[in-house]
Formats: C-alpha cells, structure tokens, sequence
DNA sequence: GGTTTTTCTTAAGGTATCTTATTTTTTGTT
DNA sequence: AACAAAAAATAAGATACCTTAAGAAAAACC
C-alpha cells in the first residue's frame, strides 16, 4: 500500500506514535480508480472519506433539472468526500468521479470515528483540515456573489493553475456556475 | 459574567471537568454591542472569535467597487468571526457589525490556541462546530451555483425564519448576492 | 486510419438580474 | 408630533448570462 503520502500529510500537523501509525494503517484502504469511474453516486450510501494518492477527481451536484454543479475537485495529497452526508451518514448529496486515473485511500465512518477515540491527535489534525477547507469554502461564497463570471474565472485559473490545465472546458464552466458556451465567449474575448 | 449558554454549547460534544471550566472562564471575556457597532473591522487586526450570548450579528466583505456581501448572520448560541483571517492573524477581510444589541463573549487567538492545549478535547469540540460550519458553506456554495435568486430567496427564509424576519430586505439581499431591488420585485411577484 | 462521440466555438434571441432615478414608506431623532 | 434620514417600492432601460441550434475541432473507439 502506498501510505507515504498520507503518513506525510498528517506528520505536517501532529506527530503520531508507532502504535497510532499501525492502527491508523489497519483500517486505511486503497482503491485504484479508472478515468471516469464513480467512487460515490449521489443518492446512495456514503461511506468513506478519501485521500487522494495520485489523480483527479471531482465532486458534482446534479439537481433536479439536470444542472451540473461541480463543488470541488481533489488532486493528489487532497481529501474528498461529501462531508455532510458521510458525517452523518446519508445518502449522498454529490456524486464523486474520476477525471484522471487515480489512486485513493478511504477511510470508513466507523475507522474515522475509531481513530477520533484512540489519537486523540487525530481530532486535531482533522480540525485543521476542515478549517482549512472551511476558510477556503468561505471564500469560494465571497467570490461567487461579489465577483463577476469573467473575474472569477480569472481567479480559479490563478488559484489552481494545475487543475484548470488539466479539466475540461465544460467541467471548468460548471465549477464556476455557468454555461459551457459562456465561458467559451469569456475566453474569446481579447483584453 | 454570562457563560450558561456557551458552556451548554460545549456541553453539547464534549464534557468538562472543574478545572477546564475554570481555566476557559478565564480566559473568555464579555463584551456589549450595542445596535450598529462595529466589533470588527475590514482591513483592521483580526483578534477574536465570538460567541453570541444575545442578539444578531452580520459578517459582510466591502468589494473594492462598493458592494456589500453578506457572509454569515450570527444569532445566539452561533459562533462568529473571519476564520481565515482569525486563525492566521491576518488583517480582516471582513466586518462584523451588531444588527440588533448583542451580548457577546469573546477569545482571542492565543487563548483558542492555549485551551486547544490544555483542554485536548476542546480539538473535537472545535472540530465539530467548523465541520458543521463548512458543511453548510458548501451546501450555500451549491445553491447558490445551482438555483435561481428567488429560490434562493425561497430556501434562505425557510431555513432561517428568525433570522429573515429580523432583518432589513437590504441586508437579506446582501446574503443572497443580489441588489435590493431585485428582492423587492422578487416579493411582490405574485404566485 | 477511419468512424463515432464528445467537446468546443459561434451566433441569435431570450431571460434574469442590474442600474439609475423617483416616489412612498418606515424608522430614528429632537 | 414633526422632521430628518434611511429603507423599500416601482419602473424603464441596460447588461450579464442562458438557451437553442448548428458547425468545427478534438478525443475516444474499433
């Protein structure tokens, strides 16, 4: 299993125990995920939290009128899930797919919920991840509702050059809330 | 001092003994607003996260161009702040203003970081509270991508009822990223 | 390598939302 | 109660963004 990354990622925020190092690698799991394949639907049960060794992914939204609505994308050394829903252990709000071939390492409800109790650290480590994702979600508000489509455009493209180098034009469009064909005219526009 | 509503949101995911209460009494301090006061502001030093013992608070981003967006509203038993800016003390993005007289009970930085310390599960009761955070920010994220501004509209008072009723159609439209004119013609649209 | 499928571009017309300006209503102040 | 100030309503014209549709380009498939 390759758990370099994610024993890295974690040692940037606290320091674990040969003990809490084994626990914790008992009940990590490794999946490999082909381009394109689902890792969670949305609807149904959502069981893990993933950790993403190598790859893509991305988390969309699919409402009622079939309005496709990208809520983030993961690449390597990111976790990924539909927090509310794995949480508190509901039927997915998000589907979760592959946009590049990827390897990812999941953690269940239950192992989660394990590793809280027994690293007591881990509890510290998972609140500075949600912290982190929290400031930028709230961010992400502040932009979507001062900011022009063009502006941010500009901004994610700043923000995350790799990944929008590596999406396509409708996926980038659908992170921004907007229309394939508008973003299009946003990108033809010379300036 | 008033502490009964903040230690009974604590108690709520965690339980203290004696000496961890006494060592956050000491560290919390109470401040009045009154109606319309400032307890932080953009540009300024990011020193507090509060706890809002009574009334109703207003967290909004002042774009460069003039337009007022509101991030969060904060009635009792919420906590509030620029996280981002908070956590890494950074001059504040954001304003907090009082909308109606508000009692609130405040920790700076250094105390937050002193109880993460000496209080180990205060981690899990912080992680709580910004997991629900985030959750929420991510689902206003999805809404606000994937529905129309009276949906939204829709959505915003009949999960905040209080909330909405207490504050002035400007200030609603500030939340939901639109002008107030729009909102009013959103109101009077009969159906 | 050619075929199919998906993505991207372009453009015309439509709708949601904004801007500006004026009037009415509400709130706050003396 | 009277006045001043702020908020809300209304309406006309402007702009950002969407919808539909068709053609071009690129990617995926056999």
């Amino acid at each position: 299993m390759y758990l370099n990354s994610i024993f890295e990622n974690i040692n940037k925020h606290i320091n674990l125990d040969e003990t809490e190092i084994d626990h914790l690698t008992g009940l990590i799991q490794e999946v490999s995920v082909p381009k394109g394949q689902y890792i969670q639907k949305q609807g149904e049960p959502c069981n893990y939290i993933y950790f993403v060794n190598s790859g893509l992914l991305r988390a969309f939204f699919l409402s009622p009128k079939g309005k496709d609505t990208t809520i983030m994308f993961a690449k390597a050394d990111w976790w990924i899930t539909d927090m509310h829903c794995f949480l508190n252990q509901l039927p997915a709000m998000v589907s979760i797919q592959s946009i590049e071939p990827s390897q990812v390492l999941r953690l269940s409800k239950k192992s989660l919920d394990d590793s809280f109790e027994r690293i007591p650290q881990f509890n510290t480590y998972f609140r500075i991840l949600i912290q982190n994702a929290y400031c930028r979600e709230q961010l992400r508000t502040i932009q979507n509702l001062s900011l022009t489509a063009k502006e941010r455009y500009e901004q994610f493209t700043t923000k995350y050059p790799e990944i929008s180098s590596q999406i396509t034009l409708k996926q980038t469009a659908s992170y921004l809330g907007i229309t394939p064909e508008f973003l299009s005219a946003i990108r033809a526009e010379k300036d």
